[in-house]
DNA sequence: CAGCATCCGTAAGGATACTG
DNA sequence: CAGTATCCTTACGGATGCTG
């Protein structure tokens, strides 16, 4: 696609992005966000529980992320003194709250779910007449 | 933390989150999140101008962001036939779309920055604890 | 059942150099 | 200036086995 060029150059307002950076880091975790996603709506729920909910987690995957979540406050974890041994997971206040913005996202990613595939199509059409 | 069991055994819906989960591939791009965030308010940008605008970013990671979101049609890619060469990236209708929820995210991000933080501090207090 | 440690394969990602 | 290709390093992530 070729143009003109026009005369505005354009300028970026590169502050307010970089502690930005730190969090997406942080949420743009695909199992977190699973993790995050079912506990919002199941109260609480047990290791294998979640194990079971999401399906292509790892044991280790979901270790990890549920450590990595429970040190930002975001999920809490609570142990069963009993055998056998039992533990549970739960969204803090600070994870109920990031239930929203996050909804939010899902919410787009359903409804715009096939015009990201109709764009693919497309582009996968002009690049096969390159041949 | 220790803690007596409950008698509810907790479920999970695990039907909804599977679509979710495609999609979530494909925002959880750091780099992705942040060209976004920048061509959202700034009309345009050209390649140098969001390396410039994105402090860590290598050039082959711009260049691989923004193929992937061309392809998916986020973004749009506009080449200039001059000497020398100039090339201009912009948000699409679906890109732009994109930047409301995400813009939600970043409020968020922002909003709860502090408190992340002090979970870890916290987190890491009691870690120290186990010496 | 929950969790940690180890091993190991893969691929994500940075640096660099070359083309148009 | 924009883009591609190559190399090379790292750490992400899966499978497995052991402890409480």
């Amino acid at each position: 696609m070729i143009a003109e060029p026009p005369v505005a150059p354009a300028s970026g307002t590169a502050s307010e992005c970089k502690a930005l950076g730190q969090i997406i880091d942080r949420i743009a975790d695909k199992w977190a966000v699973m993790v995050v996603g079912h506990l919002s709506q199941a109260e609480s729920l047990r290791f294998n529980g979640l194990m079971r909910a999401i399906p292509g987690v790892s044991h280790r995957m979901l270790t990890l992320t549920l450590r990595g979540l429970q040190r930002d406050g975001i999920v809490s974890r609570t142990a069963f003194a009993t055998i056998p041994p039992r533990v549970d997971y739960a969204l803090t206040a600070l994870g109920r709250s990031l239930t929203e913005p996050l909804s939010q996202l899902a919410l787009w990613a359903g409804d715009h779910q096939s015009e990201i595939e109709a764009a693919r199509q497309h582009y996968n059409d002009e690049a096969a007449r390159d041949d």
